[in-house]
Parts: structure tokens; sequence; C-alpha cells
DNA sequence: TGTGAGCGT
């Protein structure tokens, strides 16, 4: 339990951003831009318990707001949680408060982080839907 | 055992 303190003082994406002061000469040309993502009806939830089911996720995130669709990411192989989720609520609106209100909360017994979930790959600049699946997973 | 800092089948 002694982690958890150390999670929640890290607070999701904010420890990696403490080696970007490092006094290297002038390799790293200040990359690495840390993008909290758009808001989006789609959230990111980490820090999940291993024991953690889509279900879990799901009734836990009902509380704040419509949720359309939920889901923790396993193992295709082995089935087992990666730790981590999504969440997808009807409206954007449903979503911030749905981040307010689990962000930092605990679920299962672990402390959990939920942002705005990346889109999965960008805009191919043109997608012909036709042939092959678009989505790149037969 | 799936104790990890993670963006998906």
């Amino acid at each position: 339990m002694a982690m958890l303190a150390a999670r929640a003082a890290g607070k999701g994406n904010g420890i990696r951003r403490l080696f970007s002061s490092f006094p290297f000469p002038s390799s790293q040309p200040a990359t690495t831009p840390p993008p909290p993502a758009e808001p989006s009806t789609n959230l990111f939830i980490s820090g999940l318990n291993k024991r953690t089911t889509s279900e879990g996720l799901e009734k836990a995130f009902s509380e704040f707001g419509q949720v359309v669709h939920a889901r923790v990411v396993t193992d295709r192989v082995s089935g087992y949680s990666k730790g981590f989720g999504f969440v997808r609520y009807a409206t954007i609106e449903e979503a911030a408060e749905g981040i307010k209100g689990m962000d930092g909360k605990f679920l299962e017994g672990w402390v959990i982080f939920a942002e705005y979930a990346r889109p999965r790959s960008l805009p191919p600049h043109s997608s012909q839907a036709k042939g092959s699946s678009p989505s790149g997973f037969p």
C-alpha cells in the first residue's frame, strides 16, 4: 500500500516530465510534447486492478453519466487484464463528470486515473472504405 | 503470483 502514495503524488503522466529538464548538451530538442488529449466522450482509465472487469468499469462510471461502452483491455492470448481500460460516455459533459468523479478515486481497492483517451490512430488523410478492413484487424 | 505507470481486439 506504500505505492499508492507514490501513485497519487505522480498523478498520471506527470512523472515522466520530471526528466524533461535534464541538463543534457543539446541532444533532445525538447521533444515529447505533453498533450493532455483533447476532450472527447472516450476516456482512458489507468491504474486498474488486475481483477477489475469491463462491467466493473461501467458500473463505477455509470454513477456520473450514461456509459455507452466500457472495456478493460486484456491480453488476447492470456486473457489477463493489462491494468487499464476505456469508458465511453454519451456526451462530452458526462465524460468530464466521469473524470472529475473517478480520477484519483478508488476502484476495486486501487487508485485509478481517468483522462481523455487519445484517438486510436491518426486520420490517414483519406480513407477508402473498400476491400480490406479499415480497422487493420482482420 | 500476472505490483504496473500503461492508449485498445
